[in-house]
DNA sequence: AAGACGAAAGTGGTTGA
DNA sequence: TCAACAACTTTCGTCTT
């Protein structure tokens, strides 16, 4: 697990020979693809290069804010069961053009016309709302370097969502980072909500209403955030020995075991247990680095130390005089 | 000079009347 | 719907290495 992930390979895919760059920050040219993350770091100074830019292809732009615009003028919120304008409509009076009676044959053949007709339309409309979400799918997918399971899982439910009407009156959009996240929760694959929202039109607050909409509506069983999830993915940033970090899930066991890991943010906890972790080890982080690598504040990282500390009854090794 | 520490005030989200 | 509340963040001053 501490093993460096050096794949040169990748990252000259994702960089044209000729732009692999050296890390801006301190020139080294060991650049490291991190598949967790789906980011390229610097392997010195872990610096992060590739930070959502993997998929720079001409098919999507939509960095520049002229781009952004005309994306977000398609990407409005799309009530896709409301027939448009120009939908065409079969009358249910069973009237001819010239305003005759039809005969009975006929009658029973536009009935059945009719209801063919709107099944028709239900299912195109449901087909392209999904070939539309799966694009939005594709593109998150990539910004945050997810998995294929992870993307297929989400994608599924999606559907569920979409099938009982749930994206009705919502934007496609912020249904679908709802359902990535609900996806990467139930797959262990650690993202916080606001690296899911960082990339959606829909704010942070959309998507997470949208998400709890979704596990009330669709019987989804997702498992509580367990910090032990967070634990791997910020040893991996800061390069930390996979002995660190079984220290570090060691830490947290005892502290799930004595309750106090409730209601706190699992992403804090994992940092500070890393933190006392390294410490011990003395591959000693700053608690600046595991904040920044946990998303979270020094603040926080300081408070669940000090917290797991007393009640774990950790001693640290002391620092030398 | 940089890191660690903790107090105090501010923020967004949850809960319960 | 509003207010209380807990957890987290921001900011800042002080102490330690």
């Amino acid at each position: 697990m501490g093993e460096e992930v050096v794949d040169r390979e990748i990252v000259e895919r994702l960089y044209p020979i000729e732009e692999v760059r050296e890390c801006p920050q301190c020139g080294s040219d060991k650049l490291i693809y991190d598949p967790v993350r789906g980011e390229i770091i610097c392997a010195v100074c872990g610096y992060v290069v590739s930070e959502r830019e993997i998929d720079k292809g001409p098919e999507w732009r939509a960095f520049d804010s002229e781009e952004r615009e005309k994306r977000s003028r398609v990407g409005a919120p799309i009530t896709r069961y409301t027939p448009d304008a120009l939908a065409t409509d079969i009358d249910w009076r069973s009237k001819d053009a010239a305003g005759r009676e039809l005969g009975l044959r006929k009658k029973v053949e536009m009935f059945r016309l009719r209801r063919w007709h709107m099944r028709a339309r239900v299912q195109s409309s449901l087909e392209r709302n999904l070939s539309q979400a799966q694009q939005e799918l594709d593109r998150l997918g990539a910004q945050l370097g997810l998995p294929k399971r992870v993307l297929d899982r989400a994608r599924e439910i999606y559907r569920r969502a979409l099938e009982i009407g749930l994206v009705r009156g919502r934007s496609i959009e912020s249904v679908i980072a709802a359902a990535i996240y609900a996806a990467c929760r139930e797959m262990k694959v650690p993202r916080t909500l606001d690296e899911i929202a960082r990339f959606t039109r829909a704010g942070r607050k959309d998507v997470a209403r949208c998400y709890r909409l979704l596990l009330r509506e669709t019987s989804l069983k997702v498992p509580l955030p367990s910090p032990i999830d967070f634990a791997p993915r910020i040893g991996n940033v800061l390069k930390l020995s996979a002995a660190t970090v079984r220290d570090a899930i060691d830490i947290l066991k005892r502290a799930q075991q004595l309750g106090i890991t409730a209601g706190k943010d699992p992403a804090g906890l994992a940092a500070a247990a890393i933190y006392i972790a390294a410490l011990k080890r003395g591959e000693v982080r700053t608690q600046k680095e595991v904040a920044r690598a946990a998303q979270v504040t020094e603040v926080t990282v300081r408070n669940r130390y000090k917290e797991l500390v007393k009640k774990l009854k950790i001693d640290l090794p002391v620092k030398k005089s």
